[in-house]
DNA sequence: CCATGAGTTGACCGACCGGTCGACTCACAA
DNA sequence: TTGTGAGTCGACCGGTCGGTCAACTCATGG
């Protein structure tokens, strides 16, 4: 375990108020590291903020991951997902525009600091769900969203009759979890490639309706 | 972050010498919370080894970490991959029970210990692989092995008329993926029907072999 | 003019971390 | 009989962990 961010204080952050700065500071850091790996002491001294401050904002480290976890959540829905999820796209094409966008969201964290983040709540869902039972919900919760957002594309295609029809809430998440387990296997190998080789296969999941006897 | 576990020392282990025990203890702890969440101290409690004869066995947590990984994987690939790969069975049926062995593991794991601790490979790879090289490293060959047997997989399918020619390679990389991608929303369900309900798609996910003009 | 309270500061806490080490046991070979 | 070395033992190390706290600043409103 060794070489930290050298990354010290991003100039933006000189102009946001404490509890921002500790919430885009932990952010990055648990999403570039991992929730156990990163401790106050250095969130602190990244965001420039002392511990007493920090625990005025928060009243322990679970409540800041549950607060990074909705703050990302945030900025997901309306960010690269409200875009990719855009209702004047195509249905099908929505599909593709999301493995563009999370292929070079990686691309770019990996070029600007050597290695794939990955996806964080991926991630702290496998690192924390077996042991914290209120933030597993609370990721549990963002999962369900985005696969809504999977299962109404897959709703509206079906009604355009660009797809066969098809079980389209068991398919989002089938969806969902294909797109997670590709940022998995793209971090492992630390390439963000495979996912731009990878995820395309994501319009090629089906589940069938259930048969109706 | 509460509640440990309270297997203190399961009788099997009575029987075996220091260091498997220290292997297995470590490998149990480690794959049912994480990697940072579990100390030395606590392995060698519940191993019943005291620390100084951990450290004569494995030079540090990390090297413990590896020879996990390595036997995790030794056990996988004589066990139930193993199994599920038979090449008495036809191709695409492996496939089917390669699923309903990862849903039954992960079912019987959620019934004894209350939580689904998903794969431990998977777990590993988000958790550390952006912090330790080697460690990173060394999933990832686990990885490259059981895509490799989903390629001999799909190769024989095809070989067998059983399959449109596709791209078996990446294909075979798209179906680990998902396995993986199925058991980490499965987990942060907390509930292996996940597992059972998405796993089958795994047959319609499909990477078509690149043009050739 | 002062009271209030949100926000800041940094010293401090006990617990725990991964890791070290010198003393010890004991089976076995010379 | 004695030397050797693999394995055991547990006290100990410096450092870090998440978290506490009393003292402080300072803008606001009565």
């Amino acid at each position: 375990m060794t070489n930290r961010s050298t990354i010290i204080l991003p100039m933006q952050q000189q102009a946001l108020d404490t509890r921002s700065r500790i919430l885009s500071t932990a952010r990055e850091l648990f999403h570039g590291r991992s929730y156990a790996d990163v401790g106050i002491k250095e969130i602190c001294e990244i965001a420039q903020v002392q511990k007493g401050s920090f625990y005025h904002f928060f009243p322990s480290k679970q409540d800041l991951a549950m607060a990074v976890i909705d703050d990302m959540a945030d900025d997901w829905a309306h960010g690269f997902v409200a875009e990719a999820f855009d209702r004047d796209l195509p249905p099908l094409e929505r599909l593709d525009y999301l493995v563009d966008a999370a292929y070079y969201w990686q691309k770019a964290a990996k070029d600007l600091e050597g290695r794939m983040p990955g996806c964080l709540f991926g991630n702290l869902a496998l690192e924390i769900s077996t042991r914290d039972e209120v933030i597993r919900a609370r990721i549990n919760a963002v999962f369900e969203k985005a696969s809504a957002r999977f299962h109404e594309t897959l709703d509206e295609a079906m009604d355009l009759g660009l797809l066969e029809p098809l079980d389209s809430g068991a398919t989002a998440q089938a969806m969902l979890a294909y797109l997670e387990g590709v940022i998995l296997l793209a971090k492992s190998r630390n390439d963000p490639e495979v996912v731009r080789i990878l995820g395309p296969a994501i319009k090629t999941l089906r589940i069938e309706l259930p048969a109706t006897n």
